[in-house]
DNA sequence: TCTTGGTATCGAACCGTTTCGATTGGATCG
DNA sequence: CGATCCAATCGAAACGGTTCGATACCAAGA
């Protein structure tokens, strides 16, 4: 591949002038512009990133770590990231996690060895260990939609907690006494933060929360499938399912409907997260949306701020925490009688 | 951040002892390799990947360039490759087109400035000026999903073709004759293949196509829903509908359902594409099923096969062409009498 | 005529690595 | 005991750029 040197020799000029002209970091004549411009044609030169990033002691990569790339939610996120970064020169290189919490660390390592200019992350862990990690660590780093306690990095969130409230008070508002919870694991900080959404509702509609109502099924469809089976052959079943997760949502419908309820004459239910896409399906599921765009947008905003070097690492934490949007669909009635 | 430099003087080595300790590149004595390791923990050295690329002259970045990121047949795609690619020490650079066909160039010569060992691609394009261009680009391409005609890069796809040909022979074996057709743009690759098999299977059971039975809805939901509204709102009205993707099935879904027919006693639905988590929505749309992880794969071990340098350019070409699989859901069944 | 100053161009050092061709010192061998 | 050989280490030259401090030239001012 041609590098400066061939269009330097083919324009009959030095390197240095070369680079001044591409750069336009220097005064070059009219003539030599010309005849620089096209050696450029006639070689195909293309500037080597690699070698300007390393001179320059810059990068113009910027790292984006996904919890779950088979999510919608995160397509989503990425897309819109990718369309406020990959700008004149930035490209956006992306790992995939898989919901595996053991490649966090492996991955941001690789990360830092590609020495990216930022890392824009959704974090699964939240624990001592990574949280030193990540403060040691240097490169500005935004994370996204969950938090890891103990370090003071900018993050982008929606209120996960006002979420749950939201559907909770709306199934309370329908006259649901009897609201079985399927959340995911507690350790993860969304989930505790979602879980206590729906306690905070539940007390402030002064319904007391049955403790098996409370089931635990990891963000996954299949699990929430044995659990809503359960839940709902039980001689008291609850009336109305809230479901944590766009995945949750849909195996809790698919296992009442699996045992011949219909929803929502026999059983509401009300998912989070539930995208759009999804959802116009019938019946449409009443779900909180996250304002996926807007926290693409914050996200991006201060992370190519750190790149331009605007944003001090070290200062004052910044958080921007989204109102998630309630929209009503067609899964929830009022009870049974 | 520290250089290998700091690694060496803190161990009392020379520069190119650490290098070869630690790639293992040359003989180093046990007692200096513990110095050196000590060094490398003490100032913690993380080798800069772009200056070693730089040196040796090739790069652990391999390119993705995505149709559409929010469309969960792209994430999918795009997890599946990862986990194959994202081994030692490569990272998928990942841009994404949002289905706009104006971007594509731009991104590839993006691509190449970088420096990417290879690129793995989804085309939008598919036109001479394009075609030209890939042809001479000099890096290994290998295009998924969708061909470029005039062109002779590694090609992975499913048999489109033969997939509206199940669903279609599907459809007229429950006896439906008149089937309508929402397709893609013309001027796509596999919106042509997905027509023709509709078409070849239309002929093989010998129904006449009725031209107005054939519309275009540019893979957008918005614009099948306007279409079908359209479709079943005339005197004679289609007994079966075929959407050639994803979004055109459930806009599609949704005309019908406004309109107030039910699926599939009014009207059958099926769709190419339906991925299996929003399929799991009442009623299951009937489908035939991309085998991704399967294109993912062979899409993966190609490219490894190019950045490993096992492969030639200009050889042959490959192709690699899976078989879709029909996946009966709930939402069609015989016409009405 | 001798500065001064500005414009256009160039040479060389450097960014953080790898790698090739020395150099050193000890062990082995005839 | 001198010639060989090998293991361990090092110095220096790249890789493809950027950038700083020359240098050369020419016009304007004293």
């Amino acid at each position: 591949m041609a590098t400066i040197r061939d269009v330097a020799r083919h324009a009959g000029v030095s390197i240095s002038t070369v680079s001044l002209a591409l750069n336009g970091t220097g005064p070059v004549s009219e003539e030599t512009r010309a005849r620089i411009d096209a050696a450029v044609a006639a070689v195909r030169y293309t500037p080597n990133l690699m070698a300007q990033n390393l001179k320059r002691g810059q990068s113009k990569l910027v790292g984006m770590v996904l919890g779950d790339a088979a999510n919608p939610f995160f397509g989503r996120l990425f897309g819109t990231i990718d369309k406020q970064i990959s700008g004149h020169e930035h490209m956006l290189i992306v790992a995939n996690l898989a919901s595996d919490p053991d490649r966090e660390l492996r991955t941001l390592t690789l990360l830092k060895r590609h020495r990216v200019a930022g890392i824009i992350m959704t974090p699964l862990r939240n624990d001592p260990e990574f949280a030193a990690y990540l403060n040691e660590i240097d490169v500005p780093v935004v994370l996204v939609d969950q938090d890891v306690d103990g370090t003071a990095l900018d993050f982008v969130t929606s209120d996960h907690h006002r979420g749950t409230e939201m559907l909770t008070e709306y199934l309370a508002r329908l006259g649901h006494r009897r609201i079985a919870y399927v959340g995911g694991q507690r350790s993860m900080w969304v989930a505790r933060r979602r879980l206590e959404g729906f306690r905070a509702a539940m007390a402030k509609a002064d319904i007391p929360v049955e403790p098996e109502f409370e089931v635990v099924a990891d963000y996954s469809a299949d699990l929430a499938y044995d659990n809503v089976i359960r839940l709902m052959s039980a001689p008291r079943r609850p009336t109305a399912i809230l479901a944590a997760n766009n995945y949750m949502a849909i195996g809790a419908l698919q296992a009442v409907t699996d045992l011949g309820f219909r929803c929502p004459d026999d059983v509401s239910i009300a998912g989070i997260d539930v995208v759009a896409w999804s959802s116009i399906v019938m019946p449409r599921i009443t779900t909180v949306e996250q304002p996926i765009e807007d926290l693409a947008r914050v996200a991006s905003l201060w992370m190519m701020e750190h790149v331009r070097g605007e944003a001090v690492r070290g200062g004052p934490r910044r958080c921007h925490i989204a109102e998630p949007r309630l929209v009503i669909g067609h899964s929830c009635a009022p009870p049974p009688k």
